[in-house]
DNA sequence: CATACTAAGTGTTGAAAATACACTTTTATT
DNA sequence: AATAAAAGTGTATTTTCAACACTTAGTATG
């Protein structure tokens, strides 16, 4: 019995964006030169970093989610730990490893955390370092780099989980919002359809949303009514 | 900005047993001579260690249960990983961690798992080196090591949480039992009161509990119809 | 063999929650 | 003034949940 040398901790942050267009998920582009000279093509994957020898995980996962994207004050939740030995030795990864890491054979394990923002308030920038950063639709999502996809799928299934459970919705939308918006919101990630007249009638019971002496404007149709989240009211359950 | 050097993984696993007397966890004591010349004193914690360089998670979980208490085969799950950079720095635990780590000081990042057994059906041993193993009642459970008593709290929440959402109940008891069985199964692990007929009629609706054409023997009062899991039949939701 | 004890087993009723469903209103545009 | 587009609103039906008490089958005892 051997026990770990050396061996590496990571998070990987998964940052849902929400609009009216659909639910979005944060990737960083690979830099193109970092394949200059190296079999292998770049790929989009999570913002993910090691974490430091004395940082907690939720301080490494907001850390390294701003270091990449600029993008900080949002609700972070573990979701899952991933820790196949063999998670970051694919060949596919090898040339995007050996151009970031001193020890690119290291093994790594990493934890997940998953992010909800608004897509109005926040516009991630990319550190200097990376490639680039994107919104992308969720639906729209193709190979990513190690096995980000897996990772995703958890993000996703613990986010429907949560918005059903925990009253997390507020976190996707801009401060003042639509009934319809809201609907929508739910509609889209949960995939699946509600009515309105019933769907309205449970946000009436929902203390925490409450309607603004305000209306939506500009729109070429019956303005609709503003609402908000009152922080006080946010209680679990 | 310094990456983790040398940081350590690993998994502690916390092990539900149930019976008619109720729902008990497995713990470990250290051994007392590892305190013979050391302030403190042997406290009880959960059967944990290191994951090897090259083993799963899931994989370390199961070796590390079995190599502590010589259980295995049993259902375990990820629930939450801990990362607080000190939480294996507390002065209680220094003693313990001096007579069984090579590097005592070094921070543990460790993912916790939970499993399920039915205490007729498997009879822990302590390992050679671990000073013995034992079941608790859960509300009956000291102060642990570490951050063990945080774990075992984030294992029951989990264990609550899916036994409502998943069928995983048959895990906790033993091949054939009876309603009666089952119904104070829940009311234990939920921590709440059933009604017997209405209970009754939410088993009915669950298709892999089928009765048996056995009955209850040896009892002093109407022998209960035995039910068993027909695991074809489990399926999440 | 009659009685007493113990937990098993069984239905109905009322309340609450979830579902299905269609028209009117308000604003901007032409 | 007419049109377009989404907002907003109530009721009837079905389904689910909650409350509730007596009879039955076996064991033990006198």
């Amino acid at each position: 019995m051997q026990p770990n040398e050396s061996l590496h901790l990571s998070v990987d942050c998964v940052l849902f964006g929400y609009d009216d267009d659909g639910l979005k998920v944060l990737l960083i582009n690979q830099k193109e030169d970092t394949y200059a000279h190296a079999q292998g093509r770049p790929m989009s994957q999570l913002p993910g970093d090691l974490i430091l020898i004395d940082e907690g995980l939720e301080a490494a996962a907001e850390r390294v989610l701003f270091e990449l994207t600029q993008v900080n004050g949002v609700y972070l939740k573990q979701f899952h730990a991933y820790g196949d030995p063999d998670r970051v030795k694919d060949h596919k990864d090898r040339a995007w490893l050996r151009s970031v890491r001193t020890l690119p054979e290291q093994r790594v394990i990493t934890v997940g955390y998953f992010g909800l923002v608004s897509l109005q308030d926040h516009s991630p920038q990319p550190a200097s370092f990376a490639g680039g950063v994107s919104w992308v639709d969720v639906n729209e999502v193709g190979p990513l780099a190690f096995d980000h996809n897996s990772i995703l799928n958890g993000a996703i299934e613990a986010l429907q989980t949560q918005l059903e459970t925990h009253h997390i919705s507020f976190e996707l939308l801009p401060k003042k919002f639509t009934l319809s918006q809201l609907q929508d919101l739910y509609e889209t990630v949960l995939d699946k359809k509600f009515d309105k007249r019933n769907f309205r009638k449970n946000v009436k019971k929902m203390s925490h949303v409450v309607p603004l002496d305000e209306k939506q404007q500009g729109v070429m149709h019956k303005p609709a009514q503003l609402f908000s989240f009152n922080p006080d009211q946010i209680e679990n359950a």
